[in-house]
Parts: C-alpha cells; sequence; structure tokens
RNA sequence: GGUCCGUUCAUCUAAGGGUUAGGAUUCAAGAUUUUCAUUCUUGCCAUAGGGGUUCGAAUCCCCUACGGACUGCCA
C-alpha cells in the first residue's frame, strides 16, 4: 500500500468527440500524475460495439495532443501493460467473470433483453421502476433461480446469457472519495449489474476493474457520474481479493451549462454561440459539424487554463498558469464539490490574456493563414508593426482582421452612423485640403505627418475635431482605430492621400 | 419513485469557529485616448431558508427547499 507508484488512467469511450468535461478529466489526470511523478495512460474503453464511431478514437488522441496532455502509455503511445484498448483485450475478461461464478460472487441471466424491456415498460405502466436485484432475481431466469440442471442444459444448448454481479443483501460499503470524503452505499438499493454480455464483452464495471488492476492504477479519477457504481466497484475489487491495492477514488464535479438546468451538452454550445468541444468535429453520420476551440481561434494553453480553473483552484489569487505550473501546484483537495457551470465570458478573457502575452512577431505568425486566405501578400515587417498597433484590442487572432483590414485594403463601405455625425457640407473641401498638405510632407512618418498636419490646422484656425474625425473615415471607414498618424504611416503616402479622394467621391 | 452528491455575488471561486466575507469575469460610472478599443480608478452584487451546538457559525449537527448524477446486455 506504501511506496506505491501512482498511475492514473484517462479512459473515455470512443463513441463520439470528446467534450470539455472529458477534456477536464483527462487534465486533471495527466496533472494528478505529473505533479506525483508517476504515469498518465490512456485507454480506450470499446466494448460496446454498437456505438462505434469511426474517428473518434483518432479524435481522442488528436485533442489531448493539441492540449499538450501526452499519453505515457496507451494505444500508439507504447507502454508494457498493453493493449490499451479493450476491444483487443477482450480474451481476458471471461476468465474474470468466470471466476466470480465460480466464488458465487456472480450468476448466469439468461432472460433476453426483450423480457427485461418488457419488464420495465410493465413496471413503468404500474407506476413502478422495474430493477433486477436481490429484490427480484428469484422469480427471474438465471443460475439462482434454476435448477443446476437446467443451467447446464441450457448453456450446452448454446442459450445466449449474460453474466451479473449478485449483489450482496443488507450491507453497507463505503467508500473514501478524495474529493468527497467517506460515501456509504447499502447493497439492499444496488442492482445486479451486468458484468460480461452475452456478445461476449464484458460491460464497463468488469473491464474497468480488471484494467485497472492489471495496468496497476493506484488513483482513478473521473467524473461524478461514477458516483453510484462506486460500491459495486468496490465490491468488484474484494471479490477478487485485489482489495489490497484497490486505486483510490476521486469523483469529479459535473461541468452545467451557461444557463438553465443540466450538465453541458453538445446541444449547449451550438445554441450559445461557443465550442464544447475541443476540436471542430464532423459527425460521420449526419455530417453535422460542431465548432472546436481550436478552430475557434483559442491557443490550447489558453483552454487548459481555463479548464483548469473550472472545479479547481490554486488557493491563492493566480488565475493565469502555464501546464507546466499547474503540473507544480495541482492537487485533488483543492477540487471543488459541486458543479461549475461554465462561463464563455471568462474564456474569453484567458484566450485575451494569453493574446496579449505573446509578442506582435508571434502573431504575426498566426495570422499569416488569415493573410494568405485572403490572397493577401504583405510584407513580415509591416504585419507586425500593424499587429502592434492592434494588439491591445484583441481576444483573438481573428480579431486581427476584424480591428485592422483597413490597414490592408481600403474600406469597402462608410459607418452611416458616423458620416452622418462628421460628415459636414465643408468636410470634402477640408478634405482635399488635407489631402494637398499630405502630398508634401516629408519623411512620411506619424511624427512629421502630425507636426504638418497640425501647423497647416493652426494657419487655418480649423477645429481639430471637425477634421480628425471625418479624415478618420476616410481612411478607416469609422470610427475606430489606433492613432490616426500612425495609421497613415502604416497605409504610407500615396494610400492615404488616394483614400482620402476616394471618401470624397464616394460619400454622399 | 429510490439511492447518492451538492448549495458563498449574475458567473468561476477564497475564507476548513473569530476578516468591514477576499479575488477574478461580467455589468455600471469616472479618468485617459481630439475617435473606438485598450488601460487605470471607483462602484454594484453573495453565505438558499429554518432550527440547534457555541462567548462566537459561511464554516459543526438536524430539518426543509432547490439543483445534479445514477437507476441499460451504454460508458
Amino acid at each position: 500500500m506504501t511506496e506505491r507508484r501512482i498511475r492514473v488512467r484517462f479512459a473515455p469511450s470512443p463513441t463520439g468527440p470528446l467534450h470539455m468535461g472529458g477534456v477536464r478529466t483527462a487534465l486533471f489526470n495527466y496533472l494528478f500524475a505529473r505533479k506525483n511523478g508517476g504515469d498518465f495512460l490512456l485507454r480506450i474503453e470499446d466494448t460496446d460495439q454498437t456505438r462505434y464511431v469511426p474517428g473518434a478514437e483518432e479524435y481522442i488522441v488528436e485533442s489531448l495532443k493539441w492540449c499538450g496532455l501526452v499519453p505515457d502509455e496507451g494505444p500508439g503511445f507504447g507502454g508494457s501493460y498493453g493493449p490499451y484498448r479493450q476491444s483487443e483485450r477482450k480474451e481476458m475478461y471471461a476468465q474474470y467473470a468466470q471466476q466470480l461464478i465460480d466464488s458465487g460472487w456472480a450468476y448466469y441471466a439468461f432472460d433476453t433483453p426483450e423480457d427485461l424491456d418488457r419488464l420495465r415498460s410493465e413496471a413503468e405502466t404500474a407506476g413502478q421502476v422495474f430493477s433486477y436485484s436481490q429484490h427480484t432475481r428469484r422469480s427471474l431466469c438465471n443460475s439462482l433461480s434454476l435448477s443446476p440442471e437446467e443451467v447446464t442444459e441450457r448453456i450446452e444448448s448454446g442459450a445466449s446469457y449474460a453474466i451479473r454481479f449478485k449483489m450482496p443483501e443488507e450491507l453497507d460499503v463505503t467508500g473514501d472519495d478524495l474529493i468527497r470524503g467517506s460515501v456509504t452505499f447499502n447493497t439492499r438499493e444496488l442492482d445486479d449489474k451486468v458484468l460480461f454480455k452475452s456478445d461476449g464483452m464484458p460491460t464497463y464495471h468488469l473491464a474497468n476493474v480488471v484494467d485497472d488492476h492489471l495496468m496497476e492504477i493506484s488513483h482513478v479519477i473521473r467524473g461524478e457520474e461514477w458516483l453510484p457504481s462506486m460500491p459495486l466497484h468496490i465490491l468488484l475489487y474484494r471479490a477478487f481479493g485485489w482489495e489490497e491495492t484497490r486505486p483510490q477514488f476521486a469523483h469529479l464535479p459535473l461541468i452545467l451549462k451557461p444557463q438553465g438546468k443540466g450538465k453541458l451538452s453538445k446541444r449547449d454550445g451550438d445554441k450559445l454561440g461557443f465550442p464544447v468541444f475541443p476540436l471542430l468535429w464532423k459527425d460521420p453520420e449526419t455530417g453535422d459539424i460542431s465548432r472546436g476551440y481550436r478552430e475557434d481561434g483559442y491557443f490550447s494553453e489558453a483552454f487548459i487554463n481555463l479548464i483548469a480553473l473550472l472545479g479547481w483552484n490554486p488557493g491563492t489569487e493566480q488565475e493565469i498558469f502555464s501546464i507546466k505550473e499547474l503540473s507544480e501546484i495541482f492537487s485533488l483537495d483543492r477540487v471543488v464539490k459541486s458543479g461549475s457551470r461554465f462561463d464563455p465570458e471568462k474564456a474569453k478573457w484567458f484566450n485575451r490574456s494569453y493574446l496579449q502575452q505573446k509578442t506582435a512577431s508571434e502573431l504575426a505568425e498566426y495570422f499569416q493563414p488569415v493573410l494568405d486566405s485572403k490572397g493577401l501578400t504583405v510584407a513580415r515587417e509591416q504585419v507586425v508593426a500593424i499587429i502592434d498597433e492592434i494588439k491591445d484590442r484583441c481576444d483573438f487572432v481573428a480579431d486581427i482582421w476584424t480591428n485592422g483590414y483597413y490597414f490592408f485594403e481600403a474600406p469597402a463601405s462608410y459607418d452611416e452612423k458616423t458620416v452622418a455625425k462628421r460628415w459636414k457640407p465643408e468636410t470634402p473641401a477640408e478634405m482635399e485640403a488635407i489631402a494637398g498638405v499630405f502630398e508634401s510632407v516629408e519623411p512620411w512618418d506619424a511624427t512629421s505627418i502630425k507636426e504638418q498636419f497640425s501647423t497647416f490646422m493652426n494657419e487655418k484656425g480649423w477645429n481639430f475635431g471637425g477634421v480628425m474625425n471625418p479624415l478618420r473615415l476616410c481612411l478607416v471607414g469609422g470610427n475606430m482605430g489606433p492613432d490616426l498618424f500612425r495609421i497613415c504611416e502604416l497605409l504610407g503616402k500615396e494610400e492615404a492621400i488616394h483614400r482620402i479622394r476616394m471618401a470624397i467621391e464616394k460619400i454622399k
């Protein structure tokens, strides 16, 4: 029990894209492993052949890589406890199920899915809930209700059967959850879960316990939705005689919808305008596209940072952390117990913080594809200079274009409100005069432009605001943007003058 | 319905018997920016309700309310 190597696993089922909650589970496992000098493994729980979704496993792996949560062991990652895909471990589970039958912890159940469906709907119409348990098992079709001869006969004649756990009667099972403390269940309320399916595959419960044991997992860190099955798992370890090395459990709180009730689901993101998946996902069946944080322009560091702080906090007032820092200070006892609502606004703020930390030259690298996609060729030096001017008004790389497109192409239209407010009858003549002044400005840099512009303005006795605002309108198409003289400089003399004259033509 | 988990500003959270209940996001106001955004300053806003225990409770106990998860030959 002491000196045990820390080994944790992230064990998703490849039934679709990895959800934010899943990423956080992976992250906490990863951080716990790093913090304690242990191993982080990826295990694919693909025991349900009916829910197989092509591309899901690849998606999971790509997501983990994008987030920087690279497993130490896993399918495609090496490790000496493999295989790490449960479908490839299929053969090992039968013997463990058999072991439980032999020791009286499990039994054969011959009821067909149709039988059970019928029982469930009958119970429902009677306002009850059917459960296959110690209270009903004797009246159902299984090796506890049938005679040994009948059981043997059925099995030998090839009848299909499942193997169910024989839940003990009237037993308090207490689990010590690392996040919630001790939680007690009485087996009287628990049902006889299927451990081994008639298709020859184990269910989650069996496969999970067997694999965690075989892979020497020390801590099971998973979502709160698994808390109700903790007593079953504890009993399974007991039944197998593995209690000495049973992993410790930690059940993470859920991530809730931003508004309303319930946990975050795929639909919410599409409805509320933010992604719930790390990467874009295209449903192979329907072709539906779900957006991803990566494609929405989030930096993976920001994504990890914001997810880490959902349900965990360092106990200090620091909020910005690299994954490296998190790896050094993460601890399960600072995980909160209650579910947390995801706040898209704060997510944006995190991304902004990361963007602001980057240099203009780094951002130019991220921004280049945007220019490429628009077929624009701009000198890197110029791009860096432009980003330097507008960076502080951006939350995302894409905002560089939104907030600074006018540096790359002339405004196609002029903001109506601004025109109405700033474009006076005398404006065209004033603009033409400014264009004239600009023609003689040398050298063409912000300081000189400002100087000569000001001199001219003072000579004329014109009101600065009355001229600067329409001039801005000419150059950028609205009332936004950085220092006007810097814009002029970056645009170049010829372009600036051209835009003024173009605006005189086009406005009104 | 049953079992289990949870409940501090609108949101993420701090405070593990003694603080004017702190920070962050959002929002609002002011300053700066001859524009807009940024930035800065300030402000608004919380212990679900009721009982205990205690000199003293957000913190411990009980009840209620509300929220959530689970209740599949899914994971």
